[in-house]
DNA sequence: GTCTTGTGCGAGAATGATTCTCATGCACAT
DNA sequence: ATGTGCATGAGAATCATTCTCGCACAAGAC
């Protein structure tokens, strides 16, 4: 019933899906798709706008990475564990720490059982001023 | 300690806000700009797609609307209550719900304390099939 | 009621992120 | 080593949103 058919991915691996990916991994924070782009071709590696974008929907289809959209109409990728969970970000240094909400999973199934809804899935982000930047102002 | 000197907003009532924020008021799920632009227009409501933008900013500004921004680089828009509150989105139909949650709100409030974060805000949306999209398959 | 003033409006151009096109290149299986 | 087809790259295309700028009209002054 899951999905039977469902061809496996079968990605090829390249030298710039490699390279995005190698770069998310030493990153942090969230980043924008032209970020690093940039970033690749400051470190030599030549890699088109395109691929950048191709490789990270892959990336995001396989559960790699994390997309969040900032209100800026600007996607930011960040690597991030394959198993659920949510994202604590500093509004000030992009910071962030994911963490597990088994509370919020629950809550969220049961309203959606309460007004008759399935297939259920959420999307929770907290924003904040981490300790140092507090400190910083 | 609030805000001492920021001016009050003034916004001129004019026939084009009123118009937007009356089918909005009609309306039940998210809409993007450009559908609420072309509705009006089908409506007899001659109202510019810039002036829709400029008036959702404000709608948003004042607290009177909810932002949503889908996947796809398009804002979505919602009248709402003006207290804070999350939404139950069906992804067939569009139907939502607006649902309180002092216990996410907490959650969120302590999680962000144990890491140090100061000043938090949540978002958080939750997707679904409602009920009749279900029956409907 | 009339006048003055500055904010809001409208049409189209500009912007900027993301996606598409298509010829060429390279990863992978044989 | 070779063949097959998915991946790449440069630039064009797309699409939502924002900006520009001259004109209109809402709100307060008189």
């Amino acid at each position: 019933m899951s999905s039977p058919d469902t061809a496996p991915p079968a990605r090829r691996q390249t030298r710039q899906r490699t390279a995005v990916l190698d770069l998310l991994d030493e990153l942090d924070g969230f980043r924008s798709a032209q970020d690093l782009h940039a970033l690749l071709r400051e470190r030599g590696d030549s890699v088109g706008l395109a691929t950048v974008y191709r490789a990270l929907q892959a990336l995001v289809d396989d559960g790699l990475v994390d997309v969040l959209r900032s209100g800026e109409g600007e996607a930011a990728y960040r690597r991030c564990s394959p198993v659920h969970h949510h994202h604590l970000v500093c509004r000030s240094c992009g910071r962030t720490v994911e963490v597990a909400d088994p509370p919020v999973e629950r809550w969220a199934a049961r309203i959606a059982a309460e007004h008759g809804f399935a297939d259920v899935q959420h999307e929770l982000e907290v924003f904040g001023t981490c300790g140092s930047c507090a400190a910083d102002r």
